[in-house]
DNA sequence: ACCAATCAAACAAACGTTTAATTAAAACAA
DNA sequence: TTGTTTTAATTAAACGTTTGTTTGATTGGT
């Protein structure tokens, strides 16, 4: 589904960029334009407006997050060995596109504009179905423990991630992560291990 | 020690309110003004700039938080009930500051102005120190496992609730949380005692 | 009479958006 | 192919608001 045409993924591209790094209202169109080459007016040419930038900004990237996670329930994994296959994949994915969810993170909990987060909501809890289906067969096969509360499993997952990410000065500096690279790495090696081996603990008997 | 007056005191209450909800860029000091009932020369008057009274807050909230957590490694408890209060007063207190660290996690992450966190900074660390004597303390009992990665323990505490936090409209919904008076309760009980089951079985051998 | 507090008004700058003119591209007719 | 017409893309400039901030006059307590 071809919607947006060259040019417009550009300027939805530096956007994005823009309002990860400044926010929606720190950032200009002025901004936008410059960065991208393009006319101011180009802006309200292709969206309408700012704020339908924005709408077309979460259109364009919830295409990509459409298809939810691959059902790992189904693979001839045991529940253990599914857990950390669904965290890996979902920090995975959410870290490929961290910019778009750190622009998420801001709206959702913001009172300024009132957006659309339908279509993101299905997503999540398609998520939460995925995971459940593989606590329910830990459960069923006496490894995992009875008294779980499924929804709070997820925003630990994600909560040490995105914690992890908007103190990355901070962390970077005490963990020794100098280089881009040496932060990505860890993310993709320690922290994921990390929120593996913090699930599994939680839902394990014993470890 | 800067001091603020009546007047002062009641614009930083505001203006806390207004950027914790709508952010620093989506607030106008005219709001802020309105909302406060003060004339909008007065935040110039009093403060200087806009800039200058984000700065003004954060001193006037980091003087609330200075005193770090109380020492509880020293307090007569064994180390699994130490975590537990660690985590019970860690979440207590910036649940009570909600509105406050909300602005600031978007400030530490956001590249749009350079801030001092110097001074909170100094805080977080004492944090870590305070948690680092508890976990050793458990490990020279051979209570708690040996390879832990204590910068990773924090964020899975703040990052869960802060999770739950931005995500209250979504959570709220699934938990059934109707009111404000059940959500503040179901953070209070189960978020806190979910965080504390968390880290306990991350940190023990067997539980 | 002093000084801080308060106010309406004015200020320039930046904002999102629109206009109207121009250029480039595509479609069409010969 | 040609030249002509239509449509889309691009631009600089201007628009009306809102922004943060300053001014200068006025108040009210000491």
């Amino acid at each position: 589904m071809e919607k947006f045409n060259e040019k417009q993924v550009q300027i939805l591209q530096v956007a994005e960029k823009l309002f990860s790094e400044k926010g929606f209202d720190g950032t200009s169109i002025r901004e936008i334009s410059k960065e991208s080459n393009v006319n101011v007016a180009m802006v309200s040419y292709y969206f309408g407006s700012k704020e339908k930038l924005l709408e077309s900004l979460i259109v364009y990237r919830t295409e990509d997050l459409k298809d939810s996670l691959k059902d790992i329930s189904l693979e001839d994994l045991n529940p253990i060995q599914k857990i950390e296959k669904f965290i890996q994949l979902y920090i995975e994915r959410i870290n490929n596109n961290r910019n778009f969810h750190q622009i998420l993170l801001f709206e959702i909990s913001s009172k300024k504009r009132a957006m659309d987060f339908e279509s993101f909501n299905d997503i999540k809890k398609a998520n939460i179905n995925s995971l459940k289906k593989i606590i329910i067969e830990g459960q069923s096969l006496n490894i995992f423990k009875k008294d779980i509360n499924i929804h709070l499993i997820i925003p630990t997952i994600l909560g040490t991630y995105f914690y992890f990410q908007m103190h990355k000065s901070f962390l970077g500096d005490i963990l020794q992560l100098e280089t881009e690279e040496k932060y990505n790495k860890y993310i993709k090696n320690d922290l994921t291990i990390h929120i593996q081996q913090t699930i599994k603990s939680l839902l394990l008997y014993e470890n």
